[in-house]
DNA sequence: AGCACGCCGACT
DNA sequence: GTCGGCGTGCTC
């Protein structure tokens, strides 16, 4: 007999000899075996009577046999699910073995620190909670019935205000609560447990527990320990906990689900909330996602009546006030020489006035770039080539990038001009700004600060009417701080390729979280003509996403289309890996699948200085992981390079 | 992961 | 010359 194991290794499964004295229920166990001249602990994932062909063609003689022999870690649940990740993602199964916590498991179950019969299903409390008899919403009741029984079903909570969406999970854990079997919570970014974990510690005492990638190697431990023995069964946390070894799942909740955040940007790049789609549906879980703004693939999800859309017939969405949004056109705050507009600083005047709070948001640091107006040089970092900025206070030109720091040029480096001008807006440009406006009203600098948004709780105490935010794709959103807030570079999010609308429409109803119902929003912009404004300014949800899905269908997008993008690091040979690239997709023609590039593109990695991308589309899944898998096989043959692999990437 | 092997730069 | 650094490839 023999089995084919696992390890959590940058490794395909291997195959081992089966001893005599192995007991019959082997896969799922964890077992010990020699590899190169180490022992090594791995997964039994399955088990065969002969070798394989395959194995018999690469004439591997000498099979070694597995050595020790210890508990299970998987069920046949969980190994399927570790084989469908391993293939969505086109990643080794010892990669997706690792995300399941593999390690951690092991440490606990080999070193005797839990044996089998110590896992128990422990008693659940409720901690007094009063159960309604009767639960009137029907939806709440539908989302009972399937915790309860135990099916799959998957539902979008779409929120009209962050405060609606983190009261209606605990509406739903609440109600729930005596049928909750095992649950997982997932928000995008760490900060936001907290919040939740207080509310939940209420609910579920000791059940609960909080699971993230920045925990130390012993508390990450201890979690992993609380969750097998079955002391906890309720996980808060990141995407990674989307992977808690919990033996039972009855539902899992996908907080603020449109968060790219979801999405991991190395190793298995998986997206934390299709995983915990997929992940519900194996362990027949009900599946909660809930935003203030779903994303247009979730979206799409709920006109194929894949996902159930709650909350439609409340017409909250509409009901609720939310602040008056303007458009302010960029061209003619430059006709003045101005970075601000002087209808806003009228507005923010009032503000100043009434003693509350302006929120000026900005994603530069510094005053500016530098451009030479002669010949239209935009002064670039010698080492990294990103655009250096100018920091006018401690006057030097920074590279944000390798930290260089450098003199302002008296002269263009290309054309010797001498015409050097500021180019954009930082915070130091508009603090500039907002001190001349205000050069009458007594120290007003004191009244200004600037600060990354995920800062703000450590300014809150000594809060100032003006804030200057930078940094805010990490928001960290306190509701309606704000009298009014101004987003000057709306326009920098109609950059990102597919994703440009859906993530400049996302922005503007995360800043409306921040402001005052009866405030308003300004947002500047160099395409004031441009549709989404009329979306954005009206609210106007399901004009936006019909038009988006209009528009990602005649350009052949997502969730139209599926995309996988293969990157190639190469640091030497470029021309020659390029052109072992280019045979590669000529042979892989297949029908229905459309293969872009191999193109270079600018390489983040220090080591290799090169990349070469291939984005492959297609609207058949199967046929595009299918040409991806015969691509990725041949790019093994060619040597010194690294292979980076995206399926549905949020970027591209 | 960890070990062998091979390719370059630095140096008694 | 050779020592040793790291980068690359392999493990049933």
């Amino acid at each position: 007999m023999y089995a084919n194991i696992a390890f959590s290794l940058k490794l395909q499964p291997l195959t081992y000899k089966i001893p005599d004295y192995a007991p019959p229920d082997l896969i799922g166990r964890i077992v010990q075996a020699p590899l190169s001249n180490r022992l090594y602990y791995g997964l039994v994932l399955d088990t065969f009577k002969t070798p394989s062909l395959e194995m018999n063609r690469k004439g591997l003689k000498n099979i070694r046999a597995i050595q020790n022999i210890y508990h299970h870690f998987a069920s046949e649940s969980t190994i399927k699910f570790l084989k469908w990740l391993s293939k969505y993602y086109l990643m080794p199964i010892g990669i997706a073995i690792k995300s399941l916590f593999f390690d951690e498991a092991v440490s606990l179950i080999t070193k005797n620190v839990l044996l089998e019969k110590n896992v128990t299903d422990i008693k659940r409390k409720n901690n007094g909670l009063k159960i309604e008899k009767e639960i009137r919403n029907i939806e709440l009741h539908t989302i009972r019935e399937g915790i309860k029984n135990r099916f799959y079903k998957s539902f979008l909570y779409h929120a009209p205000s962050i405060l609606y969406e983190h009261s209606f999970l605990l509406k739903v854990l609440k109600h729930s609560s005596p049928d909750i079997n095992g649950a997982i919570i997932l928000v995008p970014e760490i900060w936001q447990i907290e919040k939740l974990s207080h509310m939940m510690r209420d609910l579920f005492g000791e059940r609960l527990c909080i699971l993230h990638s920045k925990l130390s190697k012993n508390k990450r431990r201890e979690a992993i320990k609380k969750i097998i023995t079955g002391s906890s069964d309720l996980i808060i946390g990141t995407r990674s906990a989307v992977f808690a070894p919990l033996k039972n799942i009855s539902f899992i909740s996908v907080m603020n689900e449109h968060s790219p955040s979801y999405k991991a940007e190395e190793g298995l790049r998986y997206n934390g909330r299709d995983i915990a789609v997929m992940r519900g549906y194996m362990e027949r879980s009900v599946v909660l996602l809930s935003s203030i703004c779903p994303s247009v693939e979730t979206i799409y999800n709920c006109k194929l009546k894949k996902y159930t859309l709650l909350g439609k017939n409340e017409k909250h969405l509409h009901e609720i006030n939310r602040p008056k949004i303007k458009i302010i056109d960029t061209k003619f705050v430059k006709q003045k020489g101005l970075s601000l507009s002087p209808d806003v600083l009228k507005k923010a005047q009032e503000i100043l006035l009434k003693d509350e709070r302006f929120l000026f948001l900005v994603n530069r640091k510094g005053y500016s770039l530098l451009i030479c107006e002669d010949c239209d040089y935009i002064f670039r970092c010698n080492k990294c080539h990103s655009a250096l900025i100018f920091h006018k206070r401690d006057n030097v030109m920074r590279c944000h990038h390798c930290n260089y720091d450098g003199y302002i040029p008296i002269s263009c480096s290309e054309c010797k001009g001498f015409n050097i001008k500021p180019l954009g807006t930082g915070d130091e440009r508009i603090k500039e700004e907002l001190e001349s406006f205000f050069s009458a009203y007594p120290s007003i600098s004191e009244k200004i600060t600037s600060t990354e948004l995920r800062d703000m709780d450590k300014i809150i105490p000594d809060f100032k009417p003006f804030v200057i935010g930078t940094r805010h794709y990490t928001k960290k959103y306190r509701d309606e701080l704000f009298s009014a807030a101004y987003l000057l570079n709306i326009d920098s999010f109609l950059t990102y390729g597919f994703k440009a609308y859906e993530r400049a429409f996302q922005e503007v109803m995360q800043i409306s979280q921040m402001v005052k119902k009866e405030g308003v929003i300004f947002l500047q912009t160099w395409n004031p003509k441009n549709k989404i404004f009329r979306f954005i300014k009206n609210y106007d949800f399901n004009g936006f996403y019909e038009h988006e899905l209009a528009l990602r269908r005649e350009f052949n997008y997502p969730p139209f289309f599926k995309i996988i993008i293969i990157n190639i690091f190469a640091k030497k040979d470029v021309p020659k890996v390029l052109n072992d690239i280019h045979e590669i997709t000529r042979g892989v023609q297949l029908y229905d699948i459309e293969i872009l590039g191999p193109v270079e593109v600018p390489s983040n990695n220090k080591s290799y200085t090169k990349c070469i991308q291939i984005l492959m589309k297609s609207r058949d899944s199967k046929k595009l992981h299918y040409g991806a898998e015969v691509i990725i096989d041949r790019l093994k043959g060619i040597k010194n390079i690294k292979v980076n692999i995206d399926v549905d990437p949020l970027k591209i």
